[in-house]
DNA sequence: CACCAGGCAAGTA
DNA sequence: TACTTGCATGGT
């Protein structure tokens, strides 16, 4: 049966609505390979960096860091939180985003002596709490670094995510964080490349066809929209 | 010009 | 617990 036909019956049916939804997506862009960064630490940087701000600007500042050689935690635990903010100023927030990458590399010296591999090599829950008691990491920040820095199969939740599946009427306006990723984790097999696709592909047609003021004209989903449906 | 972007924490009642 | 506010640059 054609995925479309199957969402548009049953969106709230997330067992037949998420499978359905990930077909037709993946059908549509093909295998997308994300997150666009270099290395697992550059992940974590611009997790922390592109909360609530458009990738465009997060790239300015990542291309500054690389352009000053510190995108190293070695390197940017010796710098000063000044230097560091006035290097990341494009991707705004400066001043609050460097409080937060200096958090979050004392967290790494303290726990686990600067090293990556030695972070994730902690049990994954343990790890995520672990990450959200770092002051500048919460659920959406915590969940990227897991999966597209460690590759951990953590369903990562964010605004395109919510957004897509409200217009399609899969869920509440008020869906909630956890809510949400329960849905992705308990209808899909915890598999860590399919999880990143997923989200990849709901961020990259958010991108494109469903920002905040609608533009769902040309969107592979657009024909799935029920009449009456709000958007 | 106004509005928006891949959140999060701290403050208030 | 449930809201509200601050944080800031750059693109449309």
């Amino acid at each position: 049966m054609d995925p479309g036909a199957v969402l548009l019956s049953r969106p709230d049916n997330p067992e037949v609505a998420l499978p359905a939804l990930y077909e037709r997506l993946h059908a549509y862009w093909g295998n997308l390979g994300w997150w666009p960064a270099e290395s697992p630490f550059e992940v974590i940087v611009g997790a922390i960096l592109t909360q609530n701000t458009a990738w465009q600007n997060v790239e300015k500042a990542v291309t500054a860091l690389k352009r000053e050689a510190v995108l190293s935690p070695a390197r940017i635990r010796d710098l000063s939180e000044d230097r560091l903010a006035e290097w990341i100023r494009p991707a705004g927030y400066y001043r609050l985003k460097a409080r937060r990458l200096k958090a979050f590399i004392r967290f790494l010296y303290e726990r686990y002596a600067g090293n990556l591999d030695r972070m994730f090599a902690q049990p994954t829950e343990r790890l995520r709490e672990a990450l959200l008691s770092v002051n500048g990491i919460g659920p959406e920040t915590a969940d990227s670094i897991l999966l597209y820095a460690g590759e951990k199969p953590v369903f990562v939740v964010d605004a395109y995510t919510k957004r897509i599946l409200c217009r399609h009427g899969m869920i509440p306006e008020d869906a909630d964080y956890p809510t949400l990723q329960g849905l992705f984790m308990r209808y899909l097999p915890a598999e860590a490349p399919l999880f990143n696709q997923y989200h990849a592909l709901l961020v990259h047609t958010g991108k494109t066809f469903c920002r905040k003021k609608p533009l769902c004209a040309g969107c592979p989903l657009e024909p799935l929209v029920g009449p009456g449906e709000a958007r």
